[in-house]
DNA sequence: GGTAACATGAATCTTTCA
DNA sequence: TGAAAGATTCATGTTACC
């Protein structure tokens, strides 16, 4: 018995509710299963008729302030929690709109003028409809931007909204995916928890109209660019002044680098789009003989770090010593300045050498002279000679091996390098992996160029496991390559040409495959930046420059897909038992009425009396709903294709209709296979007869009508495309074969529910591996042209979470 | 057609000086 | 402190040459 509290404790249920349980379910050994129904019960009605001090905690957890509580439970009274909840909406609306105002307000406030630059200036309440009704085309990105969102935040939004959202359902979007991530943060693991409490900045809803950036909003050039410090230099630091946001701290790692002149409040906004990471200014010259001023936006540690061996020397005559012996007196220098991807033409060493000897004494020759010189980046090479670098010269400035670029041309050779890492530099920010990964790492090098991220990770002696490497330029491809062949990489090396080849899709396979990145290194094109360009010097939105919106796009990408493995990885360290997922379960609802709709642990559970009881407890509930639904199965349907099989919950099913049948399962995520395996062997089907193949609904594996039916129960809230899904599914299935589904779909327009579950769809999507709250599957099934038709029931059930509902369940004839 | 040489500017930051 | 001068800058487009 006492084991059995025991459990009950560690659900999450109190000792006093314990009590009461036992002594209301009576008897000196009751069955833990009448102890549980009298728990749900207890919880139940003790959510409604608690002390309203519960109440108030309770939704304040949600988010809504003390004050809006006390508000909408004096109004409604504490026991209508519905009531209470769609009064807390409809304030928390009305708030958000007040702030807008206020907001605007001070905006003209502030302003100097109040010319057209803020959106919201003289904007009647006419014009703000009007903005809302308006809000369509190719502008509303730009829009969202102007209103003070994060780009990234904004187009993930109008994605997931839709061509015909209004700006209200996108804005209400953004603010509740703040909402989501910041539930995100709460599921943490511990010590990621603790590092999340540390020194957290106020979150900023709202941004300033940055598209003319104000003086205090500019990042200003730190002098002297030394970043968090450099090692031959006092003054390092090792902790960060601004702390990193919380959103984007620890792995994966991110390192990005571009040039640190740029046209003004371009290094603003892409802080502003990489989490708001202050960037850190380093100049190489602290590092090595040449000037290479640039910014680095990274959510690295910065303690302990320390350089690569051999250090480079620090001056121009100790690192080309053949120098020393032409090098004039009146030339002071002791560093060159930036490598850049051009070079002086020839002429003008000649004219460099025909002046100095006839004017080698004029002061004012000399100053010309070392002004050219400064200009060129020459050294001396002679009498009177000054040359530019030659390619393998600027090579061991930057840190690369001897030759790295050999092999291509004397042009191409400047340009690539010009445009590369400077190693050492690099290599001292990555140094802090070394500790962190001693058996290897993965990498994602975005515009990998010839390689510069890469050559400071093998000279860190830190192994790559993998890299996946993106670069335009087939001849930095083929220097990058070289350098893996002639370095002896024993890791996979993955190369894509181009940005737009790496989708989300693409991104999350190779995660799955190698287990996820460690590092995304990389530097968008600067071209459109840098100074020295005076044709196209347009800033970020530049067509090279603008790259750098990839570059978020997929770290994005990247970053969410680690959080979803983490939290997935946290589950099975932690047994992945059902008590566990249970007390999450019970944490998130309110009230505590549940019914788990299709759960079966990828681990086998725990043979304690009480999980075995709550799972059969939970689960014999919807065995006659899911019977139905799989009835329409028969012995005829001999092979079947199963869509988004996961762990295989509906084997016995299978078998309960045709223990031969020919099973075809298909699901994005390879680790399902031997779960899948084992619950068909499990349900008694013929393993040989089961075939597990990885892919997605929008792209099936298999030839046209192939299969006699297609399965798929709560997976279309999940894929990417619906209607593709529903099209592949079309092919697949022989002329006569039939589309059995059960889904849980969007709730009826204009409801509270529905309102919920476009508030909680972005949460949803977070912890369920991207599943919608709010697609109108029916419609989708429907209008995709199954030539037979379709019949579909709908039916509202509680469900685990309580907000996927309700469902559709039916078959599609083609 | 491919490569190399050559001529070209302005934004931004730094330094100087009144 | 602010204006002015000086210094620096992951470049581009055209032409010449092989």
């Amino acid at each position: 018995m006492d084991e059995t509290v025991a459990k009950f404790i560690e659900m999450g249920f109190s000792m006093e509710m314990i009590g009461r349980a036992i002594e209301e379910t009576g008897g000196e050994n009751p069955e833990p299963m009448m102890i549980l129904e009298t728990l749900f019960k207890l919880s139940t009605s003790s959510e409604a008729s608690s002390s309203k001090s519960k109440v108030i905690d309770e939704l304040i957890g949600m988010g809504f302030s003390e004050e809006l509580v006390i508000k909408a439970i004096q109004e409604h009274g504490e026991k209508n929690l519905e009531e209470i909840t769609n009064a807390l909406l409809s304030y928390a609306e009305a708030e958000k709109m007040h702030e807008t105002e206020n907001e605007d307000i001070n905006n003209n406030y502030l302003s100097d003028d109040n010319d057209d630059t803020n959106l919201y200036s003289g904007l009647s309440s006419s014009d703000e409809e009007n903005e809302l009704n308006s809000f369509h085309g190719d502008g509303r990105l730009q829009d969202l931007i102007k209103m003070g969102y994060p780009r990234k935040e904004a187009s993930i939004a109008l994605e997931r909204c839709g061509e015909i959202a209004s700006l209200a359902e996108v804005v209400d979007f953004i603010f509740a995916a703040q909402m989501a991530r910041q539930l995100d943060e709460f599921w943490a693991a511990p010590d990621e928890q603790e590092v999340l409490r540390i020194n957290e900045p106020p979150p900023r809803r709202r941004r300033l109209n940055t598209d003319i950036a104000s003086d205090d909003e500019l990042i200003r050039l730190p002098n002297p660019m030394i970043g968090f410090g450099v090692p031959k230099e006092p003054g390092i630091i090792t902790e960060r002044p601004v702390p990193i946001p919380s959103i984007a701290r620890g792995p994966p790692y991110f390192y990005y680098e571009n040039v640190a002149m740029t046209p003004k409040g371009v290094w603003a906004k892409m802080s502003s789009h990489l989490y708001d990471i202050k960037p850190e200014f380093v100049d190489s010259l602290y590092f090595c003989a040449a000037a290479r001023k640039r910014g680095y936006i990274h959510n690295l540690p910065i303690k302990n770090r320390f350089e690569i061996q051999p250090t480079p020397h620090y001056t121009i005559q100790e690192e080309f010593p053949l120098t020393k012996k032409w090098w004039p007196a009146w030339d002071k220098r002791t560093k060159l300045n930036c490598v850049l991807t051009c070079i002086a033409s020839a002429q003008l060493t000649n004219k460099i050498r025909k002046r100095l000897e006839k004017h080698e004494r004029d002061p004012a020759v000399q100053k010309d002279v070392v002004d050219q010189c400064k200009k060129w980046n020459l050294v001396w090479v002679g009498k009177n000679k000054a040359a530019p670098l030659e390619p393998y010269e600027m090579e061991r400035l930057l840190g690369f091996p001897n030759n790295h670029t050999r092999g291509i041309s004397r042009k191409d050779r400047y340009k690539s390098l010009g445009n590369s890492f400077q190693v050492d530099t690099v290599a001292y920010h990555l140094s802090v992996l070394k500790p962190l990964y001693p058996k290897g790492i993965n990498v994602l090098s975005l515009f990998t160029g010839i390689g510069g991220g890469e050559v400071a990770l093998h000279r860190l002696q830190i192994p790559m496991k993998l890299v996946v490497s993106v670069e335009i330029s087939e001849v930095n491809r083929n220097i990058f390559r070289s350098f893996w062949e002639q370095t002896n990489q024993r890791g996979d090396l993955i190369e894509f040409r181009d940005v737009e080849e790496l989708d989300d899709h693409k991104i999350e396979g190779l995660m799955d495959q190698y287990g996820g990145f460690d590092l995304v290194i990389g530097g968008s094109p600067c071209n459109n930046l840098a100074g020295a360009n005076r044709v196209s010097r347009t800033g970020l939105e530049g067509d090279q420059s603008s790259l750098f919106y990839d570059y978020c796009r997929i770290l994005e990408a990247v970053r969410s897909k680690a959080s979803r493995m983490r939290r997935r990885d946290r589950y099975k360290s932690l047994g992945n038992s059902f008590q566990v997922k249970l007390k999450e379960t019970m944490f998130l609802l309110r009230p505590r009425r549940l019914i788990l709709l299709e759960f079966t642990p990828p681990l086998p559970l725990p043979s304690t009396d009480t999980t075995q009881l709550l799972h059969n407890a939970f689960c014999s509930k919807i065995e006659n709903f899911k019977n139905k639904v799989f009835d329409e199965l028969t012995t005829k349907d001999e092979k079947v294709l199963e869509i988004g099989i996961g762990t295989g919950p509906n084997m016995r099913y299978f078998a309960a209709r045709n223990v031969n049948v020919t099973l075809l399962g298909l699901d994005p995520n390879p680790k399902m296979k031997k779960y899948a395996r084992k619950a068909a062997v499990r349900a008694g089907l013929n393993p040989k007869n089961f075939r597990f193949m990885q892919g997605v609904g929008e792209a099936i594996p298999l030839e046209d009508g192939s299969v006699d039916a297609v399965v798929a129960t709560l997976v279309l809230c999940t894929v990417s495309d619906v209607t593709q899904t529903l099209n592949e599914i079309k092919r697949v299935l022989r002329p006569g074969g039939r589309f059995i589904f059960l889904e849980h779909v969007a709730a009826e327009d204009g409801s509270l529910f529905r309102r919920l579950q476009k508030l909680l769809d972005p949460l949803q999507q977070i912890l369920a591996d991207g599943c919608h709250l709010t697609r109108n599957t029916r419609e989708c099934i429907l209008e995709a042209g199954f030539s037979g038709g379709a019949q579909i029931e709908t039916v509202s059930m509680y469900s685990f979470p309580w907000v996927t509902r309700p469902h559709i369940y039916g078959v599609a004839y083609k």
